[in-house]
RNA sequence: GGCGGGGUAGCCAAGUGGUAAGGCCGGGCUCUGCAAAAGCCCUAUGCGUGGGUUCGAUUCCCACCCCCGCCUCCA
């Protein structure tokens, strides 16, 4: 993309430094970029998207930033909850968990995520987990409890806690403190390998040590480095796995290399729903499909989660919030329709000093840590604008281009209808009727379009119609 | 207890040391056969509370009150 003004530099937070810092590549225009992904043991709730909406956000935004990005997210696939349901469901590991792969590729679609470059499977990367492992053992990082588990000895790296701003020596055992913990030299230690028990019934590698599986922070940490290298520029989640997940594998994986392991932390707060936490007792569990399933659609819910607030502030979601991003979004379509009928000659402004600055402001906002809320208030700045100069019959500057650069970002797609044949017979027949200044045949048409789910309109440049 | 985030109009939400973006809702007008859309106008002397610094603070400092998150496997 070519911009008439120069860029300002990215600036993103980190959560280490917890300051606003410019993205400073290994490999400039590269961006190495991991993002945890889900664990496939059921459906991807609202939650878990606005976390991967707003990598996604990232992503694009980076790219209009002119990097490359490289971006890799994982499947947890392996793991307690994935064990306990694939068995209560008389599946196995795979079988289930492939299900559950599906349908969340289904839901990025839906949601028009990209696509990563790498979707690495934790199952399938056991023996360099092993590998990784045994490097930490031999380095003195990690030792073998009684259980036969492997555990990381978190006294062995100083800077244990740096992202989390924790102290190791402050850690204490929580209530919820497991009955082996006894085993481990320090609480704070946490599971590299896990030795097999009854429960985990036909699941378990063959290692070194006992059968088992690998704890859940190594898989990051080896998919990481095997992907994207020892050290990268960004790795993305959910602020609940600052601790101990992402401190784990810093643990880990500088423990190994000796080198820093990511530049950037990237982290997004989470949604409550009507002001509560999502839980099962609450049943405010909502997954896209429930979302669709109650008359919205994938593009409002897409605006929604992204533009309702910024990444790092709670979101808050409620059905008054989706209507609201339901009618922000049909504005923004009503806009596209309406320029988008015009004839080319009214196209004229190649060069207007207000298209540029609403752009400048539009990239500036993204460039000051992802201000979508801001940008987005620029674009209905800049629709109110050539609203006015369309009522007027003004002439326009090229508003397909700049609308294609802010749906770069907002990947909300364009505002395109497929009408149905027999739809576009009765809009005929009500034209015709309109001419002859039928009204009351033209009323009727309308009544019965909508009660086929379209909604008919007459503008100055005659019917458009839409699905509801 | 430790660490962190937040309290801005009916709802959502940016933001700045000089006097409050944007969206939704609501009201008025214009346009229109009607409807819808669109445009224009209106809608916070006010930014949790109390002090302080300052010519001036919602924005800086101090204290206090609420809400939320994390503190071992939840995005």
């Amino acid at each position: 993309m070519n911009f008439s003004f120069p860029l300002p530099p990215f600036r993103l937070y980190n959560t280490i430094s917890r300051k606003l810092e410019p993205i400073k590549p290994i490999n400039p225009p590269h961006v190495t970029m991991y993002a945890c992904g889900p664990t496939v043991y059921n459906l991807a709730h609202i939650g878990n998207f606005r976390t991967f909406l707003c990598v996604d956000l990232l992503r694009r935004a980076l790219e209009l930033f002119g990097y490359k990005v490289i971006h890799t997210m994982n499947y947890t696939d392996i793991d307690d909850k994935t064990i306990a349901a694939s068995r209560a469901a008389g599946l196995s590991l795979v079988e289930y968990t492939q299900k559950y792969i599906d349908a969340f590729e289904q839901d990025m679609q839906t949601l028009h995520l990209l696509k990563p470059h790498f979707q690495p499977k934790a199952t399938e990367h056991i023996e360099k987990m092993i590998e990784f492992i045994r490097q930490l053992i031999d380095k003195n990082h990690a030792y073998i409890g009684e259980d036969g588990s492997v555990y990381f000895r978190i006294a062995s790296f100083p800077d244990y806690g740096k992202l989390s701003h924790l102290e190791k020596d402050k850690l204490k055992p929580g209530s919820h403190i497991l009955a082996d913990e006894y085993i481990k030299e320090h609480y704070g230690d946490f599971a590299l390998w896990k030795a097999k028990k009854p429960e985990d019934g036909e699941v378990g590698w063959i290692s070194p040590w006992e059968i088992g599986r690998p704890g859940w922070h190594i898989e990051c940490s080896t998919m990481s480095i095997c992907y994207l290298g020892n050290e990268i520029d960004i790795h993305c989640g959910g602020v609940d796995l600052i601790f101990p997940h992402h401190e784990n594998e810093i643990a880990q994986s500088e423990s190994v290399t000796g080198q820093n392991f990511v530049r950037h932390w990237f982290h997004v707060a989470h949604v409550l729903v009507e002001g509560e936490k999502m839980s099962k007792s609450l049943g405010n569990i909502y997954t896209i499909r429930d979302i669709l399933e109650r008359g919205f659609n994938e593009r409002t819910l897409r605006y929604h989660l992204l533009t309702a607030s910024h990444y790092r502030q709670t979101l808050n979601f409620t059905w008054q919030g989706m209507e609201a991003s339901r009618e922000a979004v049909k504005r923004i379509d009503q806009w596209l329709s309406r320029f988008q009928s015009l004839p080319k000659s009214q196209f004229q402004l190649q060069e207007y000093e207000e298209e540029t600055r609403f752009l400048r402001c539009f990239v500036e906002a993204l460039a000051d840590d992802l201000n979508i809320t801001e940008a987005i208030g620029h674009l209905f700045d800049w629709i109110r604008h050539t609203n006015r100069m369309m009522d007027k019959g003004e002439p326009l500057p090229p508003l397909q281009r700049s609308w294609q650069l802010v749906d770069t970002i907002l990947g909300i797609g364009e505002f395109s209808v497929e009408i149905p044949p027999e739809i576009q017979t009765l809009l005929q027949m009500r034209a015709e009727a309109r001419k002859n200044k039928n009204w009351a045949t033209s009323d009727r048409i309308r009544q019965q379009l909508q009660e086929m789910g379209w909604i008919v309109q007459d503008t100055p440049e005659g019917q458009k119609a839409w699905k509801v």
